[in-house]
DNA sequence: CTTGAAGCTATAGTTGCTAGAGACATTAGG
DNA sequence: CCTAATGTCTCTAGCAACTATAGCTTCAAG
């Protein structure tokens, strides 16, 4: 059995998410030594190998609750798996045209950019005018940020 | 003058976003017309046009907020401006290279998968066991979520 | 046996908004 | 001119997916 500290390293996950994961439902309420510590063994382990993995994969929490529900039930089609990663595939694939558009544009304005005064750059020039852009990378939904 | 709505109609952000932006110090205090509302001239509307351009293209309200003050100062050195630029270029390029890698490992997953069970799941067996993955695309900071 | 690391709970903060409640302002139609 | 429908106001709370802090208790090594 393994302590939470140990659990984590293990998994590559901090100590506060695995606390986290436990608290929303994705991980179950972990066994408690006599000193009401939390204590894991290897379903614990693997459970969290595959959140760490989803999530490495850019899976929502949401969606890893619901492809280890899936998981739990072997004899079950796997359609609705599949269904899950196809949709997140299309998703990183439309982040990556929006991302790639978004580099370009950041290319053209720092490559343009003379190194001179702020009244000349071009960087805050285009920033401040949506027309001097070659491509439109306009309205699409949010970029977050990290 | 322009009512909050037409500013956000015409900048395309949304009402309570230009609220937020006022809030945490984005955009000055608007004019107050008699009866209290938001009221906006072409000035806030192009610092406006400025924030939602560079939102667009991925900078965080922090990066703007830098790219802002370094406007309101027309004959400094635009350096300033080509760092933060070029930095959001970088960051840009990091979560596309990591787009990538997600992209190819998420096709070998959604290509093997035969469509029959969840004990013969490819997507479940996968994302079970990162050694079954072709690319490394582990430990990377955090793919948010939109 | 003591000390320092690791664990516990609970709460609040992060980013960039979005949604709701309940009250006031403005405007279009009759 | 009155009413109804929008629009706007403030304030608070909520989203994802954690991270950080405070103030404890427990455990393992020397």
């Amino acid at each position: 059995m393994l302590t939470i500290g140990k659990l984590g390293d293990a998994a590559g996950v901090k100590v506060p998410t695995i606390r986290y994961y436990e608290q929303i439902g994705l991980l179950p309420e972990a066994e408690r030594s006599s000193g009401n510590q939390r204590l894991y063994g290897r379903k614990a382990m693997e459970r969290l190998a595959f959140i760490r993995h989803a999530r490495d994969l850019g899976f929502t929490l949401e969606a890893i609750r619901d492809l280890l529900s899936l998981s739990d039930r072997p004899d079950q089609s796997c359609a609705a798996a599949d269904a899950i990663a196809r949709a997140q595939l299309v998703e990183v694939e439309r982040r990556l045209a929006r991302l790639t558009a978004l580099k370009a544009e950041l290319e053209r304005m720092v490559v343009q950019c003379a190194g001179g005064k702020i009244a000349d750059c071009r960087v805050i020039e285009v920033l401040g005018d949506h027309s001097l852009c070659a491509t439109d990378h306009r309205h699409p939904e949010t970029e977050p940020t990290p």
